[in-house]
DNA sequence: TATGTCACG
DNA sequence: ACGTACGTGACATAC
């Protein structure tokens, strides 16, 4: 005959809970209580295999226990908001297994269990209760085991009358006065003081029960015990009471009902898809549905290059409308590094070539740049350089894999194609770390092995496209990739091949002179710290300062003293030494940086820098530059700016073009919040930050002085980035009170700004993510954590995301924009740079007029909001003098 | 490889 | 009370 299993479902999960580190999957969910409790049922399902099977959860905070003892379960901690966020998920787990679960108001899951087998054991029917709960012992006998967890998850004790004699020397009834007179912590139940389990368990294998324990309280030994026992009698009866699992719940159902038919293979897989539970699908071998099947993956039908073959993909490739997953794979990180390889697939076989096939097929190089003939890849503009540098043109991409699992999930970043490949459960692909090694280890194995490497990359393109498609409907991202993403890759592309052209020479005479106060400034510090040492080391620099010179210590980092800027700016007073090394500082990062660092990397044959843009690595939308980051070339400081001088245009007698949006933080917030005043500021085109002044400050626009606007500006900087009183007073230098009533005067003006702080962080509460005006989606994991920091943290990104995540969103459009007309127009003059809310361009001298017409023009109508966009442009012979 | 610092928006 | 401003990348030092 079959068995009955029953599970205590809040025990287990929390059991799984805190068993397991806090696992959350991509879209920040927490999952390791889910994780943990499926486990548990896998192994019961696997090796009990019942015919009969519910889980118990415990209803409500308040049950009938609560009537005797009001403090019952008193001292427990709240259920942390990363556990009870799964308990929902719990549910559709059981749903998707088909497993009754079963909760009543007013009762716990032991009373139910209890209940349950209570009714089992009319029946004659082997009964099995999965619990973490001790308490539950009470129910064994020889038709009920108890299975306890242990360390770990998925181990259990199986615990029956025997094995609890065999433990306690107890029946499982005396568990029950076990607790009486011991208590436990964990529900608060008070038990006698002064008495443990040592104590308890002598007591009752001498006396029976806490009743008879009581009847003679004469006749034991030791003082303070029997003292105790008296004392509290009644607190021993209750707790006994408490400790006893209610067996007499009014159940509507039959065990009959309870019966497991099996799961529901895809739900079961849709779930565990959606919670990354990719062993345990594996495990389970589900049949995948629409999901990639494992025995198709593993079967790769590589070509390669041979007349046979030719002849095969020439007819392939005359297909046109059919798309080809096309894979480039360098040796290296850079377009640069020499090409490994070349791979093709469609949906069953791939095709492997070398550069030098490449060469000597001239249908493939026309189908490389037919745009018609349509190609998907993993990282568009990198396969677009590469081929470059090759001297190859390609066309026609039509889906990146990797712009689309950012667009997915920008904080992931830029993910590699093996780890998207593991997320879509496509198991076959190495990563390249494993395949090649890495660093000293590195090398490129033999070549039957590369082959395979490289057609399966084409292969998992192939076969992941689809897939990561419809999560991008599903998500309304398919436009932002199609309509921004993949043809702002082709912009970058271009901007990277023309590179910027850099003045060498006057940037190694800067270098000259910039050494030679570098010199004189170390002499000097040496001087006066009155011994020599590396004024770089912030280590050493500390002990000179705060040991040797004993200066006040403002700030401590967690290796030891903080000698960043604004603690030297505060130290400035004290000792001269401090403005020297201020410079010292200043002029060291501007050599090694941007002298040095910018002269490694002239291109030799260009003799120009070409950097690389990142397009899938910021959480918010925004583009990145390395190699060199061109977008933080020095500006603030009239010392450091002057390296801008070194960047000009690349012919004779071109200008430079710098057009910057004016506010675009600022105005995309006054029209996602809709705030009145803000509008209104902008639709006058007043002074922002002057305005902020005269509102914050309530004066007269005369009387703002300069000071009061630079606070103003920092209560708006404060705005963008997600307000605290903390953050804004640090910037300022002044108390947290001050900053919080700046703040407070600033959310009485601008009510709108006010209400969509609010909202935006009550919506990602409840979405889990926040959004920009394009839909470009941020998950923000630990909105709802128990934590305080990374909570708060959460929130002020809520805030700031859509702000910046939007005005990202309209300079991608713009760039677009401008360079579609500056095609279509058949102008010379190039777009250079992207920094975030400005565009670098070089212009040819007969294009001047017609360049900042166009420019300004689409800048500033690249996206309708209800407030206008303002760019600001300047022109000069170099980036110094576009100002 | 991690940390502190500093360049930019 | 908790302890931070949002988003990046490069360099030097110390481990």
């Amino acid at each position: 005959m079959g068995k009955l299993v029953l599970i205590d479902g809040n025990s287990i999960a929390n059991r799984a809970f805190y068993a397991l580190p806090l696992l959350s999957n991509r879209q920040g969910i927490y999952t390791n209580a889910v994780y943990g409790f499926t486990q548990i049922l896998l192994k019961i399902l696997d090796e009990i295999k019942p015919e009969y099977i519910l889980v118990a959860f415990d209803a409500g905070k308040v049950t009938f226990r609560h009537a005797d003892f009001k403090e019952y379960k008193g001292k427990r901690l709240q259920t942390p908001s990363e556990l009870s966020g799964q308990f929902p998920m719990l549910r559709e787990l059981l749903e998707a297994f088909q497993i009754t679960y079963f909760e009543l108001n007013g009762y716990e899951a032991d009373d139910i269990i209890g209940t349950l087998t209570k009714t089992a054991e009319t029946e004659n029917l082997d009964t099995i209760v999965v619990t973490g709960d001790k308490d539950m012992l009470q129910l064994a006998s020889d038709h009920v085991s108890i299975y306890l967890t242990r360390k770990g998850i998925t181990e259990v004790e199986a615990y029956g009358p025997k094995q609890i004699k065999d433990k306690y020397q107890l029946t499982p009834k005396q568990i029950i006065d076990l607790k009486g007179l011991m208590g436990d912590t964990s529900d608060n139940i008070p038990g006698v003081p002064g008495i443990g389990e040592k104590t308890a368990l002598k007591l009752l294998h001498q006396y029976g029960s806490v009743e008879e324990v009581l009847a003679h309280i004469d006749e034991i030994s030791g003082k303070k015990i029997k003292e105790n026992l008296s004392i509290y009698r009644e607190q021993a009866i209750l707790s006994k009471q408490l400790a006893t699992i209610f067996r007499d719940v009014p159940l509507q159902f039959s065990i009959e009902q309870l019966t497991y038919h099996g799961f529901d293979q895809e739900k079961v897989y849709e779930l565990f898809s959606k919670w990354e539970f990719h062993s345990l699908i594996e495990r389970l071998e589900i049949d995948k549905g629409e999901n990639i099947h494992q025995d198709q993956i593993l079967q790769l039908k590589i070509n390669s290059f041979t007349d046979e073959s030719k002849q095969i993909w020439n007819t392939i490739l005359n297909q046109g409308d059919q798309p080809l997953a096309l894979h480039v794979e360098t040796n290296g990180e850079n377009s640069t590094d020499k090409i490994l390889g070349i791979s093709l697939s469609n949906d069953t076989e791939q095709l492997f070539l070398s550069i030098e096939n490449v060469m000597d097929w001239p249908e493939f190089q026309n189908w490389l740049k037919n745009p018609d003939a349509a190609k998907w890849v993993y990282d568009a503009k990198r396969t677009e350089m590469v081929f470059f540098w090759n001297h190859i043109q390609i066309e026609g991409i039509q889906f990146d894999l990797l712009l689309g699992s950012y667009l997915l999930n920008p904080s992931d970043g830029a993910v590699f194609l093996s780890d998207i490949a593991k997320q879509y459960n496509y198991m076959g692909l190495q990563s390249d770390e494993g395949f090649y090694g890495k660093g000293a280890k590195r090398e490129i194995p033999e070549q039957n092995l590369l082959m395979e490497h490289i057609s399966r990359k084409a292969h998992v393109i192939y076969h992941l496209k689809p897939f990561i498609e419809n999560k991008l409907i599903e998500n309304q991202l398919s436009e932002l990739l199609y309509a921004v993403e993949l043809p702002l890759s082709r912009v970058l592309a271009k901007m990277e091949k023309i590179g910027v052209k850099v003045d060498e020479e006057r940037l190694k005479l800067m270098g000259v002179e910039i050494e030679q106060t570098l010199k004189k400034l170390t002499e000097e510090i040496y001087e006066l710290a009155g011994v020599e040492f590396n004024i770089n080391s912030p280590k050493q620099l500390g002990e000179i300062l705060f040991d040797k010179l004993q200066l006040p210590i403002m700030k401590k980092t967690k290796t030891g003293y903080s000698t960043s800027a604004d603690v030297l700016e505060k130290l400035e007073p004290y000792h001269p030494i401090i403005g020297q090394i201020l410079h010292y500082r200043q002029l060291g990062k501007l050599y090694s940086t941007y002298i040095e660092g910018l002269l490694k990397v002239i291109h030799p044959k260009t003799k120009r820098i070409h950097t690389t843009f990142n397009q899938a690595i910021t959480a918010t939308g925004r583009l990145s530059s390395t190699e060199p980051n061109l977008q933080n070339i020095p500006i603030r400081l009239e010392e450091g700016r002057k390296i801008r001088q070194a960047f000009i245009p690349s012919e004779p007698d071109w200008l430079i073009l710098a057009a910057d949006y004016s506010q675009i933080e600022l105005r995309v917030l006054a029209h996602i919040s809709n705030d009145e005043k803000l509008i209104e500021a902008f639709q006058k085109d007043m002074d922002i930050h002057t305005k902020t002044a005269i509102d914050v400050f309530r004066v007269n626009e005369d009387e703002v002085t300069s000071l009061m606007r630079r606070q103003a500006k920092a209560v708006n900087f404060g705005i963008v980035y997600g307000i605290s009183d903390y953050g804004l007073s640090q910037n300022l230098n002044i108390s947290r009170k001050e900053a919080g009533e700046f703040i407070d005067r600033y959310f009485a003006v601008f009510h709108g700004v006010k209400q969509y702080m609010k909202d935006i962080v009550e919506r990602a509460k409840k979405e889990g993510y926040v959004s920009t005006l394009l839909h470009r989606r941020r998950y923000l994991p630990d909105i709802n954590s128990s934590n305080f920091n990374l909570r708060s943290f959460a929130e002020r990104t809520a805030m700031n995301t859509p702000i910046q995540g939007t005005a990202a969103d309209i300079i991608k459009l713009a760039m677009i924009q401008v360079a579609e007309q500056m095609e279509q127009k058949h102008l010379r003059s190039r777009l250079l740079l992207q920094v975030h809310d400005e565009l670098i361009f070089e212009v040819h001298p007969d294009e001047i007029d017609e360049m900042k017409v166009l420019v300004k023009d689409t800048m500033e109508h690249a996206l309708d909001l209800n407030v206008p966009l303002k760019v600001d442009m300047n022109i000069g012979k170099t980036w110094y003098e576009a100002k």
